[in-house]
Formats: C-alpha cells, structure tokens, sequence
RNA sequence: GGUCCCGUAGUUCAAUGGAUAGAAUAGGAGUUUCCUAAACUCUAGAUGCAAGUUCGAUUCUUGCCGGGACCA
C-alpha cells in the first residue's frame, strides 16, 4: 500500500477517532506538497472544513498532532498554511520503501485478477498501406493491452480486417485495367503499397473519366454515377457478393498480398493479435438480432420494410438497422459480431480502439445492444482516440498528404542511425547490436511521441519537429536508463554487493524526490488502466528520468561521501532503472544497456 | 438543420474544483581534468472573449467568437 493511501486511511481514521464522523477515505484528496513549501504530501483541508464547522488552522493542528502521534513511523513533522496540511514523511518509511522494492523485478505489476478484457485495436483495410493514423491506433491499442495486463487483467487482443466493399472492389477493377497481370514481386513492392497504389489509380481514373462526362454536358452527380470505371467496381461488388469464382480469385489474390505486407509492418512495429476477425465472414452476423429485435419491439418498421429503432429518448436520432431491401447496415454486423466475441472470449469488458470520428456510431452500438438485453452490452467501451493532424490539417489520401507508416519508422530509424554515428558512442557494436539499436532508438521516439499524449486528444505532426531525441522524448528516457545501466555495470565489477543501507540516514531532497516518484509507479499504473490511457505512463516515467538526470550530475553514485550513500544511491538507481524499463515496456517500448 | 468535441507560452503538450497554471522545444546566458553533454543549471514567455456558481474556476453553467467531427 502506498503512502497516499495510507495518509488518507489515517486520516479518515483520526477524523473518525476525533469528531466521531465517518469520512470515506476515499473523498479525502491528498496532493504532492508544491516545492515552495515544507513537507511531502499535502491534505486540503477545505473540502471538510464546512461539515466539521472549524477554522482551518484548528483543523490541521488537531489532525497533524494526531497523525503524528499515530503513525510515528510515517510522519515526522507537519505545518500549515492557508488550509492545507504539509505533511513530512520519515526518512526512514523510504530507505524501508527502497530496502523492500530493489528486489522486486517486477515492481508495479499486480497479481493475476481473473478478470477478462478484449482490446480490438489496429483494424485497416485491405486497400491500402497503414498511415501516420494507424500507428496511434496499433501503438495504444498494444499499449493498453499491456498496462491492463501490468494490471493482473487476462487480455485478449483481437483484429477486425476490413477486408469487404466497395473500396477493395475499386483497386481490383483498377489492378485489372492496368496491372498487366503484374504481382507485388514483379514490382518489388510490399503488397499493401502495390494494391494501395491501384487503390489511387483507380480515383485518378474515376476523376478523369468523370471530368470527360461533364465536358460532355453531363451534371456532376450524375457523371459520378454513370463514371464506366465506377461502374465496373460495383459490378464487382455485385459479382463478389454472387460469389463469382474469378472475382472472388482476385480478391484473394490481392488481399494475401496486402496481409504480407501488413504482417511485415506489424513484426515491425509490435502489433500482434490473438484472433483477426475478417469482415468478409462476419458482415452476415446479427441479421437473425435483427428478427429477436422486432420481435421484442426494441426495433419497428417502416412501410416500406426497413426496420429502425428510435433513440431519440436518448438524446440521438433514428437508427436504420436494416435497409428496406433487406441488406444489413455496419452497426447491424457490428452488433452481431461484439455477440459473436462475446460467446468466444466471454470478457467482462471489450475495449474498441477506434477514432473519435466513430463516436456517434459506438454509442448507438451500446445503446442497441443494452435495449436488446445482450450479455455483450455493458462491457462496451469504446477508446476513442483524436486524429493525428499534420500543420497543415487532416492527412488526406486525396491530396497526397498521408504520412505512410512504413516510410515514418524507415525515417526515424535512420535519423537514429545517422544520430548515434554522430555520437560515436558505440563504436564497439557489432553490425547485429547496431541495427537493433537503431530500431529500439528510432521506434522508440515515433512510439514516445504518439503516446504521450492524452488519447482523447487530437494531436499534430510536424514531420520538421517532431522528430526529435532531446526532452520529452523517447531517447531521453532510453538515455537516462543506459546510463544508469552503466553506472551498475562498474558498480558491479568493484564487487559492490547491495548490503541493505543503514537505517541512521538522512535523505538529501533530490534522494527523496526520487524515491517518492519511485513509489508512486504502482498507482501509476493503475490510473493508466482505469483511465484508458498510457500517457500518464509516458509522462510519468519522463518525470521520473528528469529527476534522476539532476539527482546523478548533482551527487556521484560511485564515488559517493560515504559507503552507506553508495549503497543507498545504488538501490535508488536500480529502482529507477527497473521502474523505467517497466514503464517502457507497457508503452512497447525497448530500453538499450548502452547507447 | 441537429448532436458532440476542442480553444493554455512563438510551437507541441500537462494540470481528479485547490497554494504563485507545469514541462518540452524554439530564444537568451552558462556547465566537460570528476559514473556517457542524446545530459545538467539559470533566464524570459500562456488559460479566446464576457457573465454566473464557489471560500477558491484552465476545470462546472450560460452566451459569443474561432476550429473540428458526426447524424440525416
């Protein structure tokens, strides 16, 4: 149990103890105390000044003198000010703090719950190469994965391929008209590049041919219609769905060709998956919940056949849920198959990574399904993540402006290559170390970058800016543990072994600081998990990197005033480099023992 | 037309209703006979506007201005 808790129990209990209240522990808000003024952590007393009707002042006093009494081996003195509690924490419940967690390689993590969450995460389509948008995707759903599982969370991380539609129809009239039967081989290409580049033949044909029609005196809608290259695709459509052999060939001809260069950009990456859902075998599902719907009235239909249901109770519109010819709609397969993953994974919560773009659609997925009674209904949540946005607005396919994910990581990786010769540092690497340590280097600041921001949020992308390896950055943090690393490593060879420090020692500030940061990373952790959301991991684990920079220029570890303080500072920079590399790791993250 | 989201230093991001709004970067000034200068230290710089609720508002409410998303 970490100090906070226990300051705010103790505090509950001495309210409890002096004025006969009960306080929920709970609602008693404790902060880090400001660095202007005396002490640790602070108790805002306002919050229960009015129900205990005292002054401030007489408030503190009576619970400062009483923390004190009864939790000697916490506290060691307090003062207030303007209705806050400074509370000092004794020297001695962090060197016992430091003592007990050196040991603990896996310092953070809880023990298995048995509970069961599903992360779907990445989900893109078969017609073109995963963008800048798709690495925020990959990097939090994999990020959250591991911080549930830091958590004690049993997580199953599942895929859904758009794989179906029109717009994979489109880039195969486009690879039949102008490929000549070539194969991504034939082009030395990555098969998503090579079928996403008919994907953008085919709009350039469609614009062209439609610009022809107009010239020709046709209106603009309808020469988007009547466009022979538009036509053809949903031709294809069609003929797909009939389950034509040659079209179907194709289709699976060029999907296997994107599904390799997909798997060559996940191994990349670090996105993996327990199941992939593939659309083409799930877009049936939840047809017959269509039928259980009207028969529960929770659906209606209209005269014409199409069944919807009303929202409007709910503050949102009519939804159709089934078109008047009898075909489905995205939320009615989406339905279907959140049931069909529920019978196989039976988790008790299925977190949707998916853009913010999708907000209006995710909650009337949860709406129906809570109105149908569906076991899947409640555990709904979908993360909802801003779009990435390049200065000068929204990526767009159309204008060219998308930043390819394959091309982004090439980038940084060799921007860290060409850095670290620079440096010159690791000059003893053999080519195998150097390459990994590139792409620990130049994945670790693109996936730094992207996730240190709160999800919820829109971000930009400056590719000038962004691109940088000093501050609040991935190697920054990558810095400071091959630096600790390395200070362990000599520490080591001097036969230094870690004898439990003294007990008669007094904290220098930077030596306290470090070790109430280290003390906070188990909640930490938690907070990410409840709150969906690794930045507070990436923010925390650069605070924690800063503080040590300072603490380690400021005072020498190895040559350090007395034993006792080397063996102490040792057990602080062990800490801090397990703390780091745990950190990192729930953000997929690789830490190098030198760079 | 309706619903929702967002406006914080030049820029990119922080801040469960709490103390003098934090960082990073860009700018200015320094630090290397001493554990890796991808580092450290100092400096300057911000809550779109206007009301309201509150002991206290970047945070909650309303209106306006500006930007974005979605629904038909």
């Amino acid at each position: 149990m970490n100090v906070v808790l226990q300051i705010k129990q103790a505090t509950a209990k001495v309210i409890s103890s002096i004025y006969g209240i009960t306080m929920p522990w709970q609602d008693i808000l404790v902060n880090a105390t400001k660095p202007e003024f005396e002490g640790d952590y602070t108790v805002v007393l306002f919050a229960f000044v009015k129900q205990l009707k005292k002054s401030p002042d007489a408030l503190g006093k009576e619970l400062g003198d009483a923390l004190l009494l009864e939790n000697p081996d916490i506290f060691k003195h307090y003062n207030i000010i303007k209705g806050f509690l400074n509370l000092g924490i004794a020297d001695s419940y962090w060197l016992r703090f430091l003592d007990s967690t050196v040991n603990q390689t896996q310092f953070g993590n809880q023990n298995a719950n048995q509970q069961r969450v599903m992360v779907e995460y990445s989900s893109p389509n078969t017609n073109k190469p995963l963008h800048l948008g798709h690495l925020r995707n990959n990097f939090l759903g994999r990020s959250i994965a591991e911080i549930l599982k830091a958590n004690g969370y049993d997580v199953s991380k599942t895929c859904i391929v758009n794989d179906r539609g029109i717009h994979i129809c489109k880039s195969m009239v486009a690879w039949q008209l102008y490929a000549n039967g070539t194969s991504p081989k034939d082009a030395n290409m990555k098969g998503d590049h090579f079928v996403g580049d008919y994907y953008v033949k085919f709009n350039d044909t469609y614009k062209s041919q439609i610009n022809e029609l107009k010239n020709a005196g046709m209106t603009e809608e309808l020469a988007e219609k009547e466009a022979p290259i538009m036509l053809a695709a949903q031709q294809m459509l069609q003929d797909w769905e009939t389950g034509k052999p040659d079209v179907l060939e194709l289709w699976r001809k060029m999907n296997e060709w994107v599904y390799a260069g997909f798997e060559t950009t996940y191994q990349r990456i670090g996105s993996d998956f327990d199941k992939t859902y593939y659309e083409s075998q799930t877009y049936l599902l939840g047809k017959d919940l269509v039928d259980e719907g009207l028969a529960k009235g929770v659906f209606y239909q209209k005269e014409d056949g199409s069944v919807w249901i009303d929202l409007t109770n709910d503050g949102l519109d009519e939804k159709l849920v089934r078109r008047k010819d009898g075909t489905s709609v995205y939320i009615t397969q989406d339905i279907g198959l959140a049931e069909q993953k529920q019978k196989e994974f039976n988790a008790g919560q299925s977190i949707y990574v998916v853009g913010d773009e999708q907000n209006y659609h995710f909650k009337v997925l949860k709406l129906i399904c809570q109105k149908l009674g569906l076991p899947s209904a409640d555990g709904i949540y979908h993360l909802s993540y801003g779009m990435v946005e390049l200065p000068t607005g929204k990526m767009k396919s159309r204008e060219g402006t998308v930043v390819d994910a394959d091309d982004l990581v090439e980038e940084m990786v060799n921007i860290a290559k060409q850095k670290t010769e620079e440096l010159g540092k690791v000059k003893d690497f053999t080519p195998e170390e150097l390459t990994d340590l590139y792409d620990i280097i130049g994945l670790g600041a693109l996936k730094f970058f992207l996730l240190r921001v709160d999800p919820k949020k829109k971000m930009v992308f400056n590719p000038e800016e962004s691109i940088d390896f000093h501050g609040f950055t991935g190697p920054f943090i990558q810095y400071t543990y091959a630096r600790i690393k390395s200070i362990l490593r000599k520490a080591n060879q001097e036969n230094q072994t870690q004898t439990p420090n003294p007990k008669l020692q007094t904290l220098l500030p930077l030596e306290k600081e470090l070790s109430i940061h280290l003390e906070m990373f188990p909640s930490v952790l938690q907070d990410a998990a409840i709150e969906h959301d690794p930045s507070k991991v990436a923010i925390y684990i650069f605070n924690l990197a800063k503080i040590f920079n300072s603490f380690y220029t400021e005072h020498s570890i190895a040559n350090a005033e007395s034993e006792e303080k080397k063996m102490l500072r040792l057990q602080i920079a062990t800490i801090t480099a397990q703390v780091i590399k745990n950190g990192m790791s729930v953000l997929g993250i690789r830490v190098p023992e030198r760079m």
